[in-house]
DNA sequence: CCGCATCCGAGTCGATACTG
DNA sequence: CAGTATCGACTCGGATGCGG
């Protein structure tokens, strides 16, 4: 089985890869967290309460890997990692920032559509 | 270059939530197809030669609860069902599109990173 | 023609425990 | 402090078969 996309517009596949990215349950939340400056670890896992240990170090390394978030390592005892979005992370709040503000001014035409949807779906 | 999104606020779930609907594996790719015009299940199904009828369905099911698709059966034989963006569809085309528009004239920072990334870890 | 029901494998998420 | 390792629960997506 290949992910292999039929739509023929090579772009279409960099679209998809950076949505499955910002997709990613906790992407956006870390974003714009760190979109007011650098943050260490331990800073994010006590803003983001809900978020595990583990899904805090993959979400970072995945950001890390496509250049949105550099990762800065001070050997000390006790260690210290700080986080900080790069130039691109910064580019990125640009759309990220429009889809949100969209979302929030939206979000009442959504809500109605639900309740629409809802009463007129008896059970489900 | 101040985060626009308010945190820890309840507007964080109305945007949490439109990234997990947009970002589903099919949705981005119906919702521009659907930016066209109206379209049947079958010619849908046709142009994306890759999805199942189930995640068609299913995706369509929920861009309709969400009040970004209209669906519209016609009860004659064999049955007709024809989709199409609402009007609040059709505005989410914007930030959709500059989310993609981003994606693709960042690509290629995006390329460079991975790769250095992966330059530096042998390995894993 | 449309799409629901069911089963199943693969990947994701998260709690817990352990290391330098 | 900042992770890694492991394992189970859960969800997603795909295949197939049936029904209106």
């Amino acid at each position: 089985m290949k992910p292999q996309i039929a739509h023929n517009s090579v772009d279409c596949r960099h679209v998809k890869q950076l949505l499955n990215r910002i997709g990613g349950k906790w992407t956006v939340l870390i974003v714009t967290r760190l979109s007011r400056g650098p943050m260490r670890f331990s800073e994010l896992k006590r803003d983001i309460s809900e978020i595990s240990q583990k899904m805090l170090t993959s979400t970072l390394r995945d950001l890390e890997e496509d250049g949105f978030v550099r990762r800065a390592v001070t050997p000390s005892i006790p260690p210290r990692v700080d986080y900080e979005l790069t130039d691109l992370g910064h580019d990125l709040l640009g759309p990220l920032d429009a889809l949100g503000a969209w979302a929030v001014k939206n979000k009442d035409r959504v809500e109605e559509a639900r309740q629409r949807y809802r009463a007129l779906q008896p059970g489900r």
